[in-house]
DNA sequence: GCGACAG
DNA sequence: ATCTTGTCGC
């Protein structure tokens, strides 16, 4: 899994925000996607007080959604925690993690946001860009956009937007507890994606891709 | 100036 | 994200 132009990391707040504006031009909002056999749940934790940045990515089979791969990578943090700039702070670890699998996924699920950003640039984005994998935003929390309540049932969604522009979904992945902000990341459109997260969620909130991801993160 | 603010 | 026990509910 090789990047195909060098990308730089050691950036201040406002180089990271203005190569945001850059990248986003280059985001891919509709299906471009293959047959999805292998999906890659990605979630990040923090080690020894936070200096050490610690990455899981588990693939599960589609739609059986049993483990065929997990890798975990672990690097020493380089910048800090900024609303907006968390793809600079944890993409490096995740993109050593990547380089790790034997076979590259069909789908990201990333834990965060795709376009569901103030520069359309969230950590889903972001990555799915590098690697040129189709790539969705699922987070626990709102960063960005406005809506409606959500219909207690579950698969119920409603739009999450910014002016008349529609950014996200908030989607119930199941009843009775708080929906999850589900966005494009890259190359694939949001009815799309949102379909591919209610395929990975079977009795939880959050997709068992995430589940194991996270477990692995943080365990 | 006053909030809001993924993980 | 992380620091942390018990507790309410299905």
């Amino acid at each position: 899994m090789k990047l195909h132009h060098a990308h730089p990391w050691d950036l201040d707040p406002a180089a990271a925000i203005a190569l945001q504006r850059n990248l986003c031009a280059h985001l891919i909002l509709t299906d471009r996607i293959g047959p999805v056999c292998r999906v890659a749940g990605v979630d990040v934790g923090f080690e020894a007080g936070g200096v050490v940045t610690r990455a899981a990515v588990a693939v599960l089979r589609y739609p059986e959604l049993d483990v065929l791969e997990t890798v975990v990578a672990r690097q020493p943090t380089t910048f800090p925690y900024i609303p907006g700039l968390l793809s600079f702070r944890e993409l490096p670890a995740v993109l050593a993690a990547l380089e790790r699998l034997r076979e590259p996924p069909d789908l990201l699920l990333c834990d965060g946001q795709g376009v569901a950003h103030p520069r359309r640039l969230g950590i889903a984005s972001h990555l799915g860009l590098l690697v040129d994998i189709p790539s969705v935003g699922v987070a626990k929390t709102r960063l960005y956009g406005n809506h409606g309540d959500v219909p207690d049932q579950r698969g119920a969604w409603v739009p999450l937007w910014v002016d008349d522009e529609i950014i996200g979904a908030v989607l119930r992945t199941r009843a009775g507890v708080k929906p999850l902000y589900v966005s494009s990341g890259h190359r694939i459109g949001l009815e799309t994606a949102i379909a591919y997260v209610m395929g990975c969620c079977t009795r939880y909130r959050l997709p068992e891709t995430t589940r194991h991801a996270h477990r692995l993160a943080s365990g």
